[in-house]
DNA sequence: GCCGTTTTCGGCCCGACTGTTTTCAGTCG
């Protein structure tokens, strides 16, 4: 039972409570417990087995849930999740995920009209069951009716890098709109997020109609609601666009306010109170006998500083651990992608990249990078007609000419060699001593047992010349869960054999993710962030790793490409002993 | 269900918008 698995039990039971209308307390309580244990850096199991410590000790986790993980790791069922789902039916959940109905009016037409699945639903609306309920009306059938398809393929979330195309499309077409002074993208998408659900834009103006009026105006957009200070639009695609107009003098409040996240503002309201503060999105106010005062929100330092708290950057504000970092006057100094000195993970026409050696060279030199390394696919992966012993040497011979060229660059002779899938190298010893970089990855047998994938990982981590895993977990986001595998085993070899772990800046992977970048981190573990590069304009991901990285809290000292080529190769030959 | 330099009970963030209502509950973010 690992971490994720348990989070997963854990959102399952406030699911069900949620229908069943709990204490939304109660409720909070469990997916407080599912985040805190999905992003935990170490498995439950470890901290249960460990005398020392308590999963109590663990902030959001009391008495009941540390039984429940108790319970879980030790394989038993749980009685509260097992009595609530002989009360509710799995698919009666779905109808939660129809925007407009939450829990009052899901239990409604479940109790009432005994429907429990999307498709009775739709059902009752066409026979005009629903609107005969209490609280209920014409025109909430209709917009359940409209909602029922949304919620059957709601559940994609776009990629960030998808987003941003959106996000770029609405500020340019807003360009153009009189009265807009300001104009932010906040939310998951400003907290540089993996997957984006919607865009929430921010406006200063002081006509929010006429700024209003334009969004509305977007092509091809359906208006979801309108009042005088905020709009939902849906994009044709699905995409819903929220925007917020405010007064210049609440923009820092509102910004901070929209970009979250929910968990991270839940916290700062509650110090907030402490303080005899009140936060909304129109500023901070100081309360007195029913009297409000204004005291901040211009600005977002601003915000912050009436709560005694630094500046947080937006890709921290996850309610992780950014509280405890600002206690410690410890928050980390984030990576930039200016830090990068170079890109160790990449493909030539060789295999399967689009551009040659000589042309991925000049695009790394003109992004400003200090050294790469060429890492083709090794034979097996055959579908990129991927490089054996002899036709490697052909190429480092290449490289060692470019070299003999090159002033103030090193292309670093690699080879992104294949994990077998009986375990082992796709290239033996003898030519990849002759390397000066080896990364491994996995690309078949994704389907094997953890135990089975995991002891591939680990036993390419002991091969000498391997310095790094490449995308460790295999993801590919909405179309790939990541393979089974133990990361904690994982980072224990890398540390043992001080190899490294690879982010892969591919915006459809970035694997590792924040989450185990920052466990990878705790570790000790050196973090390499590489495009993949299959062309030339294939280093513009490296933004999206460092986007990843820096909600790991990765500092520049963190990343090995930060470093000189010097100190870079230094790590390397530590880890070929 | 969690939490505590206002501790073991009584809190738990806050406001906009919609639809069904005549003053507000439900939903959303």
């Amino acid at each position: 039972m690992n971490n994720a698995r348990i989070a997963e039990v854990f959102d399952q039971i406030a699911d069900l409570l949620e229908f069943q209308d709990a204490n939304p307390f109660r409720v909070r309580a469990y997916r407080n417990g599912a985040r805190t244990i999905r992003d935990y850096p170490e498995p439950m199991t470890v901290v249960l087995a460990d005398a020392d410590r308590k999963l109590t000790d663990i902030k959001g986790v009391g008495k009941d849930l540390a039984e429940k993980v108790a319970a879980l790791c030790a394989g038993e069922t749980l009685p509260l999740l097992e009595e609530l789902q002989s009360q509710v039916p799995e698919s009666a959940l779905m109808l939660m995920r129809i925007p407009g109905m939450g829990p009052k009016k899901a239990a409604a037409v479940f109790h009432e009209l005994g429907v429990s699945t999307l498709d009775q639903l739709r059902e009752a609306c066409q026979a005009q069951q629903v609107r005969k309920l209490k609280g209920f009306g014409a025109k909430t059938e209709e917009t359940i009716l409209a909602g029922i398809g949304l919620a059957e393929t709601i559940d994609v979330r776009m990629t960030w890098a998808q987003a941003d195309q959106f996000a770029r499309s609405i500020k340019d077409w807003m360009r153009d709109c009189e009265g807009v002074e300001q104009l932010e993208v906040a939310g998951s998408y400003r907290r540089g997020r993996d997957t984006i659900g919607d865009l929430d834009f921010l406006v200063v103006s002081n006509q929010p109609q006429q700024v209003m009026d334009r969004l509305a105006a977007f092509p091809e957009a359906s208006l979801i609601g309108r009042g005088p200070t905020k709009i939902s639009i849906r994009l044709a695609d699905g995409l819903q666009v929220d925007m917020r107009v405010v007064p210049e003098k609440s923009f820092g409040a509102a910004l901070q306010y929209f970009t979250g996240s929910k968990d991270h503002n839940i916290i700062l309201r509650g110090r907030a109170k402490e303080r005899g503060l009140k936060i909304n999105e129109y500023g901070v106010f100081r309360v007195e006998d029913d009297e409000e005062t204004f005291e901040a929100g211009r600005t977002e330092e601003e915000v912050y500083a009436t709560l005694d708290l630094p500046w947080f950057p937006p890709e921290l504000r996850e309610a992780r651990r950014e509280f405890d970092w600002a206690a410690a006057g410890s928050l980390p100094e984030l990576i930039d992608v200016g830090d990068l000195r170079a890109d160790l993970h990449m493909h030539t026409t060789e295999t399967d990249g689009k551009a040659t050696l000589d042309e991925m060279v000049a695009a790394a030199r003109k992004r400003g990078l200090k050294y790469i390394a060429i890492t083709d696919h090794s034979k097996r992966v055959t579908m990129a007609r991927g490089l054996d012993a002899q036709r490697l040497r052909t190429q480092w011979k290449e490289i060692d000419k470019v070299n003999d060229k090159l002033r103030g660059f090193r292309v670093l002779k690699g080879i992104e060699v294949d994990i077998l899938e009986r375990g082992g190298l796709d290239l033996d010893d003898d030519v990849l001593s002759e390397s000066d970089w080896v990364v491994a990855s996995i690309h078949y047998g994704q389907n094997q047992s953890r135990a089975d994938i995991t002891k591939r990982v680990v036993d390419a981590l002991a091969n000498p010349y391997v310095s790094a895993i490449a995308h460790p977990t295999g993801r590919l986001i909405n179309r790939r869960p990541p393979y089974e595998i133990d990361l904690a085993a994982v980072y224990d070899a890398a540390r043992k054999h001080h190899k490294m772990l690879e982010l892969n800046a591919n915006p459809a992977r970035l694997d590792l993710d924040d989450v185990a970048c920052a466990a990878a981190k705790s570790r000790g573990i050196p973090i390499v962030i590489s495009s993949d590069a299959h062309s030339a304009e294939g280093f513009g991901v490296l933004r999206y790793g460092i986007l990843q990285a820096r909600r790991a809290g990765l500092t520049k000292a963190d990343v090995a490409n930060t470093r000189s080529l010097d100190a870079f190769l230094k790590l390397v030959a530590k880890g070929r002993g």
